[in-house]
DNA sequence: AAATATAGATTACACTTGTAGTCAAAAGGA
DNA sequence: TCCTTTTGACTACAAGTGTAATCTATATTT
């Protein structure tokens, strides 16, 4: 049923340095310590921590690795939207009992929304509409 | 910073149950086992873990009770709406960066929704752009 | 009054998560 | 060649979670 492993919060700050990585077409593979970089000013973790949560990101199966020589590359075996849609939906039955209506409601009238946003999230739900 | 305690995913459970036996005006106390009653069809969990569950979450301090007889009844002290924005923000932080505006695009492109509930939600913006 | 049922309190126990520290092996420098 | 540095592997450890079982005190039944 599920077809991505559970992500942590944590872990979701990894994977997101992965996939703002990626191009349309392809993964870049990154090293630990590319990683560890990429975080320094967006978290306060120890270098030990980073790897030890792509660790476990391995072991969940939403990492792999190719060996380069002393140290390992790693890509991400899942991709983000499908991460988004798992994260979504158990967002959802925890909060709303799994009704989205109720959620956008509480997210349009309790949240800022500039007009510009307003405009644009108009013209989606125009589109919606049609297809 | 936190005004609501952290609520886990079978604790929000519970706190539905209390959540919908609330009316505008005041909260119903209930005693485990109506909370058990009311999670029957729900979940398939044991008395005892509801038993759990309800103290956790008064030792959180999101519920609290009157000594009733033999028995306790127990009220919520935190609203739906103020854990649901805490969730909503967490939520967002984990998965979006907390980025609003990339969240609902996401939803609205992503997820089914009728011509209907399409047009309560444009009437939402269009409310949302005057006020 | 003794036995039983029931409610809450205490305890259990493995898994996850946040946040690292230590160990061992390999690679590079002195 | 031996020491140091770096990388991954293994270990740590408390708090939170899911999912209960057992203990204890009280209330109800016979």
């Amino acid at each position: 049923m599920r077809s991505t492993p559970k992500i942590s919060n944590s872990e979701w700050h990894i994977m997101r340095v992965f996939w703002e990585n990626t191009t349309d077409t392809a993964n870049t593979p990154l090293s630990a310590n590319q990683v560890v970089e990429a975080l320094a000013d967006e978290t306060t973790w120890k270098s030990r921590t980073v790897k030890t949560l792509i660790n476990r990101l391995v072991k969940k199966g939403a990492l792999e690795y190719q060996v380069d020589g002393r140290s390992y590359l790693y890509t991400p075996t899942v991709r983000e939207d499908e991460c988004l849609r798992e994260e979504s939906r158990s967002f959802l039955k925890r909060t709303f009992s799994g009704a989205l209506m109720p959620m956008l409601v509480h997210f349009i009238q309790d949240e800022k929304l500039s007009n510009d946003e307003i405009d644009e999230l108009t013209r989606l739900l125009e589109e919606k509409r049609k297809g």
